[in-house]
DNA sequence: GTCTATATCCGGATAGAC
DNA sequence: GTCTATCCGGATATAGAC
């Protein structure tokens, strides 16, 4: 969790603490689909049935909003990736995190697509984050992944291109969802993409 | 190439349409990362050493700027999709999509984030574009995947979902490039993209 | 803690001289 | 075709009453 993103303010009174929490779960909706510029501090307003006056009394300004949001949806995006243990089959361990991930995407879909925003923007504020925090613990999981390779439990694949197409796979389905629905007709559930993305990463479209 | 998103005008100067393409080439860039209300006209303006009301002389408003780079944008996007022939080997033709899609994704990662930011906002301008143009386009596809697996030429997948699989990976390493070069520490190239996204598509990882 | 009113700024767009 | 000047709406943020 990266404290680089958002300070924690001390000492929130019970009201505080509630209303602040409902700001950012209406922030992180107008944020994902207008972007940083495009999200206004009326509409998240509005949309949580308060003032823009009040809202204002509660955070600084609106980038404060932002910071707060975005460290959070962070703080949730890598735990399960962090449990992605050595010690288990790959294929259990990949097919879990995938399984997580999935989930997590069509539960949030706004975290998903919050995150994404930051990065098209060049993310300015997280670049940090990406190079050091989030290197390291890639650089461990590459590692496990390489270790399976070598012991013959995982076909020679390059990890780090591994790890991304799980994320860009998972990604896929809260980011596009109006695409995929469009294009589908229908709206998958999480059982059918999980199956989907497992079953190509892990067997491929060549046939047997 | 959808009609609807924007229309051509009708007889320009020489200099208009060097103007036009000048602005929309910056344009492209300054919409792809900021969004599109995040985007001023001084920004793109400035991009192309023009001044505002100038530029504003070549397009009547913002939102006609948009819709030209978004149309141009779509009118790209497709050209390699259209060309996966029935007739060809599955793994050829497959590799050769993803191959072409990696290189555009590399040449031109903006047209692929506004494309993105597009869909984000929940695809205002081309929803219907989508489900028209787009779904009979996959729905033909889909067709052709369907009968290389019935002809054993492909494993059981599905094919709607491996189409949405080569577009996620594809998309991803132009969309989050920040992302995958502060992992890496470097930034791959397109031989090596296309050869991990194509080796796990159709091989997957795991162990032969 | 919540409201009304308002200062201030910025971006889109137009008028009109050259 | 390009410039300067300007209007207008909208958005952030603050002051101050209640």
């Amino acid at each position: 969790m990266p404290r680089s993103v958002a300070e924690k303010p001390e000492k929130l009174s019970r009201i505080q603490t509630a209303n602040r929490a409902l700001i950012t779960e209406a922030a992180l909706e107008v944020f994902a689909t207008e972007g940083y510029r495009g999200a206004t501090i009326e509409r998240i307003a509005e949309r949580c049935g308060m003032s823009k006056t009040n809202l204002l009394y509660y955070f600084p300004n609106k980038d404060e909003i932002y910071r707060t949001v975005l460290a959070q949806t962070l703080e949730g995006w890598l735990d399960p990736f962090i449990e992605i243990s050595p010690d288990a089959d790959p294929e259990e361990a990949l097919g879990n995190y995938i399984a997580e991930k999935v989930a997590l995407s069509l539960d949030r879909p706004e975290a998903s697509r919050l995150f994404a925003n930051e990065i098209h923007r060049g993310a300015p504020l997280i670049h940090d984050f990406l190079k050091t925090e989030l290197k390291d613990l890639v650089d461990e999981k590459a590692a496990v992944i390489r270790q399976w390779i070598d012991s013959g439990k995982l076909a020679p694949v390059d990890p780090y291109h591994l790890i991304f197409m799980i994320w860009a796979t998972t990604q896929h389905y809260a980011d596009f969802a109006v695409q995929v629905e469009a294009v589908m007709g229908r709206a998958p559930d999480t059982d059918e993409i999980t199956q989907a993305i497992t079953g190509m990463i892990l067997k491929g479209a060549r046939p047997a």
